[in-house]
DNA sequence: GGCGCGCCACAACCACAGGTTGTGTCAGTA
DNA sequence: TACTGACACAACCTGTGGTTGTGGCGCGCC
């Protein structure tokens, strides 16, 4: 199916006649009915029945026209996405399981005529923010590990979002039915957090909170994918995982995996939105202000941050 | 943007190569490596990197590449619409402010997965029934005025929808805060519904109401449109129209407009879906049973029918 | 009723978009 | 260092899709 021939057969119908929509379109009237008979061919049916004082609709017109109206929209949407200048709000989450996917989700239900793009850049706070500097994302979620004065000129950061932490534990084990577990009890447990590479920054974060309290966490083994993982830690009386910034959203409810808040004090992963100052895109001050409208509430419980947070 | 372009470019993606993109749509590598340059020329971002170990999507390319589905997607249900022998279940109405418009309009709520598509032949009984013969319509809603043996042999009907009518009126009419009128009240007061033409059903049943009940209906007047008909009833002390078959739905809420239920006896204007039996299109048979179940039950209130009714 | 007018279709022609084959370049690998 | 796999560039050719020119066909107007 051609678009140019779609785009013909609406002008066509607008313009209620071949020759007004050949105008409108800058070719000639033989051209648009070359279009359109192509298109009828293509489609195996008559869009128009032709008369001496111009066209109308057939039945399959009619039932195309909408159809042909929304492929235009689709394209434009399409262009609209990339073209240089005035493409949508494109904002990087590092995956779409975390918490800055989900906010995104709420901004666009609050905010549905605002175009937003969501990408994962595949890159640590340093890649990313070099992404925001040179304009090829707008925005990215990210915790920020290197002090203000270190961030390039342009670059603007706030803590939007304090990922909190619970233990994922099987029926069997032994906090299976503890209703919280504090970080110290957690250095008598094993926890497992397969796949979580060296030099990541989630990486660095729990290297911080395993110094601080003497746990030992355990990142050997092959990466099966979250299933599985999952699946092993339901099974087994031992093995545990923290829940929060990788896995914290879409549980499978299959397995029978009991949550415990960690408490007392709480480990928080701080993330910021990182934005370029100047950056003129209206959409990213209706997110801005979204989010900060969404900041969690400082509650009173005692909390723990990275020496960077 | 052309279409076979964004198909090479998402074949691309699935592929994670142009080579084995070219093998899924049978033409050389060198083909898909010049339609995707010609797409990033047109869209003038790269969706691309290449490197000499295959290709990976840049940002550009992510954000894109859901719109090219979707554009896809677009194109795959446009060609559907119309495409013969596989195409969607198409009803026609007689409006799409009357009572099978909106009745649709549930079904399709209620069976999203059925594809339909709702088409206005602007024709009468006669010429509707044709177009369901012949196989341009698959259903269509009509009042039947001829009797069962004399429609054509392969066409079936069923009253599915029984249409109620209500007086509406300003706030200055007599009528204004009655809870109900009868037909015979009705007698005393102008009715006027402009530009319903002689010789349309509608205008036959109204005829046959007048007659019955010794009502005035005034025809004249140029049509203006629903607002400008609500307007002027608002503002008149004596003028009331009937609604029901034509503006039961969509009320502007802009007019201070009454109202009252027409019963002892409730005049009902009696719809029917009008199919061929032989047709074999799946959603038909779930169409049909949707209209029976939503079928108005039998009420104990006096009704008053047309003669062929 | 014949004639002109408005509108669309068909025909001939031409340009170039888009395909193919053949070759070049480059990075990782044996 | 040569080989392999993957993409780009070049030359060539076919056919899509544009243009101009012309014909057919209802409808309204003398």
């Amino acid at each position: 199916m051609n678009l140019d021939a779609v785009r013909t057969f609406v002008a066509a119908v607008d313009a209620g006649q071949f020759q007004d929509a050949a105008a409108a379109l800058s070719i000639t009237q033989q051209a648009v009915s070359k279009r359109i008979a192509a298109l009828e061919k293509d489609l195996g049916v008559r869009l128009f029945t032709r008369t001496a004082r111009g066209t109308h609709l057939t039945v399959d017109g009619q039932t195309f026209l909408p159809h042909a109206r929304e492929l235009l929209r689709a394209e434009a949407r399409a262009d609209a996405s990339v073209r240089p200048g005035r493409r949508a709000l494109r904002v990087d989450v590092h995956s779409r399981r975390t918490a800055p996917a989900v906010l995104l989700q709420d901004f666009h239900r609050v905010h549905p005529r605002i175009e937003l793009d969501v990408v994962t850049l595949d890159a640590d706070v340093h890649a990313a923010m070099a992404a925001v500097e040179a304009g090829t994302v707008d925005a990215t979620f990210h915790a920020v590990t290197v002090a203000a004065r270190h961030l390039p000129a342009a670059i603007r950061t706030t803590r939007v979002i304090d990922e909190h932490h619970e233990l994922l534990v099987g029926p069997r084990h032994a906090l299976a039915n503890a209703r919280t577990v504090t970080p110290a009890q957690l250095a008598e447990h094993r926890i497992w957090m397969p796949g979580m590479a060296p030099g990541t920054e989630w990486a660095d974060y729990y290297d911080e909170l395993a110094a601080a309290f003497g746990l030992t966490i355990d990142r050997v083994g092959p990466v099966f994918g979250n299933e599985a993982l999952l699946a092993e830690i339901a099974d087994s009386a031992e093995l545990a995982t923290l829940a929060g910034v990788r896995t914290r959203y879409l549980w499978p409810d299959s397995y029978d995996l009991r949550r415990v808040p960690v408490r007392d004090p709480a480990p928080i992963y701080p993330m910021s939105l990182i934005w370029r100052d100047d950056n003129p895109h209206p959409a990213l001050r209706a997110l801005r202000d979204y989010l900060n409208s969404r900041r969690t509430q400082a509650s009173d419980i005692e909390v723990w941050l990275p020496p960077w947070g």
